[in-house]
DNA sequence: GATACTTCGTGTGATAAATACACTTTCAAA
DNA sequence: TTTGAAAGTGTATTTATCACACGAAGTATC
């Protein structure tokens, strides 16, 4: 069996939620129609499930130290049903009748921070909200969706929020954040006693610039 | 890459949490120092992960309908590292030298309904305390390790507990299933409150019967 | 049938967390 | 100086959490 691992890569852009997708590469030769998928790849030879995350990472961006997290395995032998899917398997895997067993990733990359390296292996890349995600190659849908269950309950459970905004953030900004990752609205005066008395976070001697309005307080993580 | 499922099985006697251990199998010629291990096996080519930790217990019990919690995969490459192991590998697989993933399952079995098959193919099989497992093959002890903490967190959010009771217990033995989980003395007025609240239980028009003092309630899962 | 033994089953007050809710402050721009 | 826009803050209510002790109901024994 081959194993792959499939990196479910969230931003945030101070309004909505995205996952990075890659359009699948194509052959130079023959024209395939294409679709988009979550980056992955098969594991290698030495390589541990959490180096093969953090290459597949490395190889969409030169970014360092993101935030990684397991989630789930996706063992089902009929995981690749699709034409498009087998065509493209054909095409680029040394076994394409081989099955696939896909150990699914999430990571939280600050969006603000992050430029896709030039010679992207994986050519195009597109951030597309979470909430309104196109049709996806494989079972890619099925791993996009849990992943986004288990951000929930992981942010819930650990608050972890931070790792989607850049260095220095406003409260207002993490509240928007949890507000969207949960899908619903929360108070302010609760949310900050919260996010307060958790100690996640620290207030910086340092305020918000350029801003039409009071600007507000800046934080980091502790 | 080969890829198995291993099974951790929790089982509770009213007074210890266990694990079901059994000893690998030994090859009738050579004589092979043997080692127990956390019940598992690859999985087979047109099986689902799910389907493999199913049959994996099914091998060990006819028992139907238990409870099966997907919670890791291990996937260190040198995860094999022990000398006995590999000799195992040698002698029973037919790529020992390949490397093997495996995806953890957790599984909670009424102990009081269990009857391990009599041709087993695993040969002997025991129940050790889990605050006691010795040294076992491969990377188990650290897949057991997991598996608790899992399931400590499973409990206190969807409690779970009876699925390692009888179908009728009472609250007593309930409340010391959390308390040996949890590795802590629980208050019994405030336990039944919030076992009650939860509503995953339900009282029956029974009493417990044969015991020398006050007969309790029985309940069951709602 | 009285007594001893064992576990069952229950309530209250104190403290901490969760929720609902609205107005003043501070800055930039016009 | 006025306006617009988001920042920042307090209190009362409800709900959970926690600590804590005793009478009730059954069995066994004498």
């Amino acid at each position: 069996m081959d194993v792959s691992v499939d990196c479910v890569v969230f931003g945030f852009d101070n309004d909505t939620l995205k996952v990075l997708l890659i359009e699948q590469k194509q052959p130079d030769t023959v024209h395939l129609k294409t679709q988009k998928a979550v980056p992955g790849d098969l594991v290698l030879d030495n390589e541990s499930l959490d180096e093969a995350a953090k290459r597949i990472l490395q190889e969409l961006t030169s970014l360092k130290g993101i935030y990684l997290k397991q989630f789930h395995a996706f063992g089902d032998p009929n995981r690749v049903r699709g034409l498009k899917d087998q065509q493209w398997l054909r095409t680029f895997r040394v076994n394409p009748e081989r099955r696939v067993l896909t150990i699914g990733y999430y990571s939280l990359v600050k969006l603000s921070e992050f430029k896709p390296k030039a010679a992207s292996f994986a050519g195009k890349t597109y951030w597309v909200d979470v909430y309104n995600i196109p049709s996806l190659a494989f079972d890619h849908n099925e791993i996009v969706h849990k992943a986004l269950l288990m951000l929930r309950h992981e942010l819930m459970a650990d608050h972890i929020g931070f790792e989607l905004l850049p260095e220095k953030f406003t409260l207002s900004q993490l509240q928007k954040l949890y507000e969207i990752i949960l899908d619903k609205k929360l108070d302010k005066r609760n949310f900050r006693k919260n996010i307060l008395r958790t100690e996640t976070v620290t207030a910086l001697e340092e305020k918000q610039q350029g801003v039409l309005h009071k600007p507000a307080q800046l934080f980091t993580k502790k």
